[in-house]
RNA sequence: GCCAACGUGGCGGAGUGGUCAAACGCGCUCGCCUUGAGAGCGAGAGUCCGAGAGGGCACGCAGGUUCAAAUCCUGUCGUUGGCGCCA
């Protein structure tokens, strides 16, 4: 959410922001905003005024009840003010539902350094690391190899639970877990505080970090109860300090996320898309930052260097993106994606999203900190992905697979999975 | 899940329809004093509107009653205790 103030002193930034993000309707909207919040503004004025009005006269009330005298006619006068406070509050209220509605849909202010551009195709690679081969052999599908190794069962998933889930069995579970303990150690050497948040949160909090569509196409609601399922680990820990006021001491506040995520969307219908790329559960380890304004931009390039460490340790080649002013999400100030190489497909797909909120985030969901000095400041929030387990997976039995139909297991991974060093075909017995 | 009590500042805790928003105590920030620390003294610290003067709101949250609500009523969330259920 936009601080008002800056739309009240400094709209020039807020539709140039609005340009450079092609979000042009969105300009037709800041005049009415301005034009909405003035009116409520000399409502609340007015309707400041009658309260004063009515808190005088019950304390005439008071006092000449206090000396005996008659208070029919006060209380008479009094009688009628409730009323039309009421009447304009309900006024005041839609105004304020109004203004409410454009802050929250306005996006948040760039920074300098993100790329003008339109959509994807503009988006900027900044770094990249390790070479994107073509296969040397033809490649097996993720989901046709785990099946064959008997590592994954997506038919028997399907029969009880629905097309977008799995069965994970044997090593490619172990596996899982690998890569979770993997990037928890990185985040833990780097200072990051490992926790598992509660997999379900009630409505109003999670109003507070996800947008009302969301309700309807990702989020699983639970029948009976004011509860949904976590889609990110990102929302608990978002939601957590909420309406907080932190100490400035306990900055920066370094999370690593762990979590089963859950989700209703779900991809086009084609082999692509099988397996285990688009899936309504799966697990993620995500990072997530609380600090001060000062250091947020440091912090970012921090939680992208984890990001990329991994990549590096799992002998993944990956490029880093600069999202570009057209294609960027409306809380990110900035968002760096991290695409690892499929070999069988020939392509980079997206397996990281580092974005810095500045106090975008923190401002909605009423997250500050007071400074030495005893001022208070909305805080920065920021978040990057670690490792969202199934997409990762798709990419190493992808990639890692031998012309003989095993799995190599990165190096790195081995001493988490009881030093298996290679997933192979099982000897019938 | 049921029953009961409770929910006030950074913390402990007063206040049970109007003189009250925070007595009293602890802690915090700034200043004076001091070589320094401590003690002592003084000032400050919710939020919104307003250039300011000033005013509004705020006692878990949401409603209601009343001229007037921390205080009465209803709902809700939470805490504690008791009972029940249960990996």
């Amino acid at each position: 959410m936009l601080d008002i103030n800056l739309i009240r002193n400094n709209l020039k930034i807020v539709e140039e922001n609005l340009k450079k993000r092609h979000d042009l309707e969105k300009i037709a909207w800041l005049k009415d905003l301005v034009k909405k919040d003035k009116e409520w503004r000399s409502l609340k004025q007015e309707i400041d005024n009658l309260r004063q009005k009515r808190n005088q006269i019950s304390a005439e009330i008071k006092n000449a009840q206090n000396v005996g005298k008659d208070v029919k006619k006060l209380i008479a006068d009094a009688k009628n003010i409730p009323a039309e406070i009421k009447k304009k509050e309900a006024s005041m209220g839609k105004l304020a539902d109004k203004v409410n509605y454009y802050l929250m849909r306005l996006p948040n202010i760039l920074h300098d350094s993100v790329p003008f551009g339109k959509d994807d195709a503009d988006n900027k690679v900044i770094e990249t690391y390790g070479e994107a081969e073509k296969p040397k052999f033809p490649l097996k599908h993720h989901g046709q190899l785990a099946a064959e190794l008997d590592i994954a069962d997506f038919e028997r998933a399907v029969k009880i639970s629905g097309n977008g889930f799995f069965y994970l069995k044997g090593e490619l579970a172990l596996l899982d877990l690998a890569l979770q303990q993997y990037a928890i150690s990185i985040l833990v050497k780097k200072g990051f505080t490992l926790i598992q948040p509660p997999f379900l949160m009630r409505r109003k909090p999670y109003e507070g970090v996800t947008s009302l569509d969301d309700f309807e196409n990702v989020m699983y609601k639970i029948e009976g109860d004011d509860l949904y399922l976590i889609a990110t680990s990102e929302h608990p820990m978002a939601a957590m300090y909420q309406n907080e006021i932190l100490d400035e001491k306990d900055l920066p506040i370094k999370y690593a996320g762990l979590s089963t995520c859950f989700r209703k969307e779900i991809g086009k219908h084609g082999l692509d898309e099988r397996g285990f790329f688009r899936v309504h559960q799966f697990n993620k380890i995500e990072q997530f930052v609380f600090c001060k304004p000062e250091d947020s931009w440091k912090f970012f390039e921090e939680i992208a260097k984890n990001s990329a460490t991994l990549l590096k340790g799992l002998g993944i080649p990956y490029e880093k993106v600069n999202v570009c002013t057209g294609d960027i999400g409306i809380i990110a100030a900035k968002k760096y994606d991290f695409n690892g190489w499929s070999s069988r497909e020939g392509k980079f797909i997206e397996l990281m999203s580092c974005s810095n909120c500045t106090n975008y985030q923190a401002r909605r969901l009423g997250i500050k900190f007071r400074k030495k000095n005893g001022e208070k400041e909305v805080i920065h929030t920021l978040n990057n992905t670690m490792v969202a387990t199934t997409r990762m997976l798709r990419v190493i039995i992808e990639n890692f697979q031998t012309k003989k139909g095993s799995i190599k297991v990165p190096k790195v991974l081995q001493p988490y999975m009881l030093k298996i060093k290679e997933i192979k075909p099982k000897k019938k017995k």
